[in-house]
DNA sequence: TTGACAATACGAAATACTTCGTAGTAATCT
DNA sequence: AGATTACTACGAAGTATTTCGTATTGTCAA
């Protein structure tokens, strides 16, 4: 199977997969597991074959020149995070990212810091530093 | 089955269920069919099973009053909203809401005036009156 | 009242997602 | 070498999601 142009939209328990590897960097199985296992209940080989399959689908790189194979992401952090939240803004907030905002601090209420980063965001995309 | 106390978080295919009712109202299968079948090819009774499996689950009310059953929403749209983006502030962007934001605008550039709702919407917050 | 139409109920196939056990194989230890 | 350990490969079960066909039932007009 030919590896996706642009890799599809991770389900939950592959995003699990993906955060751990955001932190750590390309990792092991190995790793990637003892972090996982931490978190949840989840047993070696259902970590392993998540991440084969995460390989085939094209969302994760697979290095196999050491005996244990070193995985990475395939998709920069930012890229994937963009195509998520494109992807609710859409179904689910009728493209509406004032609404988005919305819905994100009235699930976890910001800090004073966190509305002054945000706050600081909207300048740089204002400015056009970001447009 | 007793009625989730606070119901599960819609897949895709029910969310786009949930769009359109919160576009009409409290509507029959037939009506929301319709405006769905416009957006892409789907039989009656996918729609149909859809709402009825939705209904079992919570996700929407129906009324068997009339020969057609009126189906609405069961939470508010905002709640539903809420509920996605506290879960996708969680698995894909730790928590932060500036990266959340990020995303959002990656995906689809804000107007002008877009940018001024968000920066109202800071404002909301800031002075407490939406803490 | 019967035929045509429109709605619901339901079973079930097709697909996708998640989980884990078993088997095989390579590395390491005694 | 043989035993032990650690890893990958793979099949497959269990569950959830999505889709649709068939059967049944209610409504209404002729």
């Amino acid at each position: 199977m030919p590896p996706h142009p642009t890799p599809p939209r991770p389900t939950d328990a592959e995003l699990e997969i993906l955060s751990v590897l955001w932190r750590l960097g390309p990792s092991t199985v190995r790793e990637v597991h003892d972090v996982l296992s931490k978190e949840r209940p989840i047993q070696y080989t259902t970590t392993l074959k998540l991440m084969q399959i995460m390989a085939e689908k094209g969302l994760l790189e697979r290095d196999e020149s050491a005996r244990s194979h070193v995985y990475s992401v395939r998709q920069p952090r930012e890229r994937t995070q963009t195509q998520l939240a494109g992807h609710l803004l859409d179904r689910a907030f009728g493209g509406s990212a004032r609404n988005l905002l919305l819905g994100a601090l009235s699930a976890k209420k910001a800090s004073r810091e966190e509305l002054a980063e945000l706050r600081k965001l909207l300048d740089e995309f204002e400015t056009g530093r970001k447009s």
